[in-house]
DNA sequence: CCAACTTTGTGAATTCTTGCACGAGGGCGG
DNA sequence: CCGCCCTCGTGCAAGAATTCACAAAGTTGG
């Protein structure tokens, strides 16, 4: 979906977009494996901790070499150098919430980005309520500082957290700021230049998608008259 | 991945997974589209609104039947509500929220779910601080209560928003209560039995994809020594 | 040092998904 | 009423992703 330049010759090994995806599971899996002391692991055991087979785990590693020892496994601490290697996390990157409603607010107390090689530095918001509070021990700053506090901070990521009928003007604002990388919560497509990666995170279709399911157990699908 | 069940001959269209999870992006546009008053829509129109490619859309919406007319394009008003019957979702759907936490208030407050066929109808929670209180209009209950709350107010469909550590067992609690689909924030893999759909929303995993596409503009991949 | 055992890495087969390209059908202007 | 134009619906081919299954390679116990 984040249409990759199809270079020819780009990279030796190219990483398909379903393994990229899978990546993070690895890494998540491989955190708690290493916090358990564990030193080796099998792609079955890896498997069944990130909730995919095994055959899926060996061909998604195999893309960025061969690391396991056969008759053994995966070394953990190799592996998961390895793994934070290729998503680019090796240093923390730096994340900017706009919009600091009540999402904004769970994004910018989220416990969980530090391990995982984030580091939200700044918000800004429009409400000149919520302009100059402290949130999860960062200050919310105005939107008409967005720019400045992105150039700053050398902020790279961006967390949309607004109403979906300010998504695009800020997703522009962010895109001139320098940003490169948009993790949208709006319920909006919002469009960017194609050097820029935009994911969507649309809370209510995931509902839908687990509605269509409930459906098709409740009974046969009763088409519209 | 909700290893849909291979019955020979299950239904008379199967709808591929993909399909799936381009509905939501499709019942979106509609709405947005009959809030404007349009009366029609072509695949080609739908498709830019969704963010896909007109030839996905019409294949789409074809594994529902033929609703189109060639020449003019789709009624917004039909497709509409066909696309809703489709997603099961016709009449509201009621969810439940576990873990109130900062997250939790998002989900509890969050004004999109209504329009989109679901309405939050309760939430639980561990700590006493804030069990009681209300949020977004609902009041908060202990999570002892969480069988009682599932069964008298018809939840089929849980928003898991609690600290990783307690995700399976609320899950289990969710499970043993009758609620049917799981949308799990936490970032851990939880298991329920097969009948059960569960969805992952992981956040920090998001980032990661985004992270991975950050590294690989930055430079060659530098692998770990 | 050898044999038995374990687990990786990967070709090949299979299944799923996408996208093209075009025929079929329906509206609309003359 | 006829012919042109537009857009759907879909067969087919190309491309991805998944899964299988097995040889290769390393470990361990005797």
């Amino acid at each position: 979906m984040p249409g990759r330049t199809p270079e020819p010759g780009e990279d030796p090994r190219e990483i398909p977009d379903a393994t990229i995806v899978r990546l993070p599971l690895y890494h998540r899996a491989l955190m708690a494996l290493d916090r358990a002391g564990e030193s080796t692991v099998s792609s079955e055991q890896l498997a069944s901790i990130a909730g995919v087979n095994a055959a899926k785990v060996r061909k998604d590693l195999s893309y960025f070499g061969s690391f396991g020892t056969r008759g053994v496994g995966y070394d953990v601490p190799q592996l998961l150098s390895e793994v934070r290697a290729h998503l680019g996390i090796q240093r923390s990157r730096n994340c900017i919430v706009v919009g600091a409603g009540h999402l904004g607010t769970a994004l910018l107390t989220f416990a969980g980005f530090a391990d995982r090689g984030f580091s939200v530095v700044a918000a800004v918001d429009v409400d000149p309520d919520r302009v100059g509070s402290r949130i999860g021990g960062i200050e919310v700053g105005h939107q008409d500082d967005l720019d400045r506090l992105v150039r700053e901070n050398d902020v790279v990521i961006a967390l949309l957290s607004t109403p979906p009928e300010a998504a695009q003007q800020v997703a522009d604002d962010l895109v001139a700021a320098g940003v490169r990388s948009i993790l949208n919560f709006a319920p909006t497509l919002i469009e960017a230049p194609e050097e820029v990666v935009v994911r969507n995170v649309d809370l209510a279709s995931e509902l839908e998608i687990l509605a269509f399911h409930e459906g098709r157990r409740d009974n046969e699908v009763a088409p519209a008259s």
